[in-house]
DNA sequence: GCTTGAGCTTCCCATCGTTGGAAGGTTTAG
DNA sequence: CTAAACCTTCCAACGATGGGAAGCTCAAGC
């Protein structure tokens, strides 16, 4: 299998591939004597695996411990399940993050009139932050 | 004011303000004879809403966009209840991705039991995406 | 055989927003 | 006069991905 059967294979492109690669995350592929790189199933089970990490948000330095723990019969599942839910306690902090954001818009979005004229709340609060408006 | 009291009384950074400068998000600051960036409170202001901005999660690009209908005094209100709005969408959208990353892996973890085996129902979904093992 | 197109190789660059550092000049306080 | 704290410019990095150039290789058709 080359390079671009194992992209379509495991959902993950030829350029990742290789960065991956670069990167020490799967070994080193090995080469046809023309120099291209070939994999079997079991490369493209890996590359499913980081696929499926990225897709549930894992940063790569993450991936990287749970494709250690993954290779690593030994492994305790607990410290998986550590990893996943300090992943699960990122995620709940950006979710809270944008949520503020979100509340804070719609909220000024509501006061606006949102017409011709040139007066809004809006760009009011933006420029007055840190001493607000006294709105209500 | 040079620029280090800027960055202290906007909470820009230095750094960040010879960015915006560079970017165009704010006119070329005044120079000392000796090179150094001076600012007065207006600039300070404009720094500030730029920050605020930030903190709101609007892009750069965005910004650019606001700050353009900040200074000019023909604006329409609608037009920046229109990008506020479209900016809350793609808010939208990050959050429903991440709480749908997020369920998924509280659910892996709670068919993990965590301890010191190794079989781990997370790795195996890891591992075995495309074709689930059927849980329930 | 030869040509053509698709696919592979390496390499560098761009994104986005921000931070870091190096090397050097300036200002301020002691 | 010196040392610390500041400023300047320039270059590079992060994380993750994509784009593209220049050149080589493979598989097909004629």
């Amino acid at each position: 299998m080359n390079i671009g059967e194992a992209a379509r294979a495991s959902g993950v492109s030829a350029k990742m591939i290789r960065h991956y690669e670069e990167a020490g995350f799967i070994p080193k592929a090995r080469r046809t004597p023309a120099g291209y790189r070939t994999y079997r199933e079991e490369d493209v089970h890996a590359l499913r695996f980081i696929r499926r990490a990225r897709d549930l948000g894992f940063s790569l330095k993450e991936i990287k411990a749970l494709l250690g723990l993954w290779e690593n019969r030994r492994r305790a599942s607990g410290d998986v399940k550590r990893l996943a839910l300090r992943h699960v306690e990122e995620l709940d902090a950006r979710i809270a993050e944008m949520q503020a954001m979100r509340a804070t818009l719609v909220h000024l979005a509501e006061h606006c009139h949102g017409d011709d004229r040139p007066d809004c709340p809006i760009l009011d609060d933006l420029a007055g932050a840190g001493r607000p408006q006294g709105c209500h």
